[in-house]
DNA sequence: CCAACGATGGTCT
DNA sequence: GACCATCGTTGGC
């Protein structure tokens, strides 16, 4: 018996309710385990902040596959971004995973990431996939077949909205998510609705 | 606590 | 040649 989200009809859930559905489910990686607390969806209509809003490129390609595949990409030269590819095929879609709660695997985590704080292991993007171990080798991998899964898990979130994260166009579009009060999230930012 | 800044290389024009 | 869906460090309070 296993608890992973079995079917592709997960993530063939609109991207924003994906984003959503994301919070509280865990991710894994070999025998690395962490609670997903923060996402942001990329939206293929009227978003310019999405790598595919210009169209099919060689590195956005796998946003314009199926769903529930990895797309990750290397930004700032240093750093990978995990996302899964959500919406339609031939649209370009994905959510970007930001944050984690550790699990399992903490050991490895800290040594990756040459730090013994918890809170400072999985709380941003380029953290969590630095810990686990993620790279573009990973990229374009089914989530259903591949080394990384998204299994099931009871908890029900209270969920936040606000704005994304580090964009230069498309930054007032409310599609950031992240579960109330939780301490792994990357940052809090005050809405700038009040 | 917070803001400013540099590292660093793939991707796109 | 410009632009990054980032992060760690530094230096100010």
């Amino acid at each position: 018996m296993s608890n992973n989200i079995s079917g592709k009809k997960f993530f063939r859930q609109p991207t924003v309710e994906l984003a959503k559905s994301l919070l509280g489910k865990y991710l894994t990686f070999g025998k690395l385990k962490g609670i997903i607390v923060e996402t942001e969806a990329y939206l293929y209509h009227d978003d310019p902040g999405c790598h595919a809003g210009c169209g099919l490129t060689e590195r956005n390609a796998p946003m314009f596959g199926p769903a529930g595949r990895t797309y990750v990409y290397l930004i700032y030269g240093m750093y990978h971004c995990l996302n899964i590819v959500s919406g339609k095929e031939g649209e370009g879609e994905a959510v970007l995973i930001r944050a984690l709660e550790p699990v399992q695997g903490i050991e490895l985590m800290q040594k990756r990431r040459k730090t013994k704080k918890i809170e400072n292991l999985c709380n941003g993007p380029g953290k969590l996939t630095q810990a686990f171990g993620i790279t573009r080798r990973h990229n374009n991998l089914s989530l259903i077949d591949g080394p990384v899964h998204i299994l099931n898990n009871r908890a029900k979130p209270e969920i936040v909205s606000a704005a994304r994260i580090g964009l230069s166009a498309g930054k007032e579009l409310e599609l950031r998510f992240y579960i109330k009060g939780n301490k792994f999230v990357s940052r809090i930012i005050a809405s700038r609705f009040y």
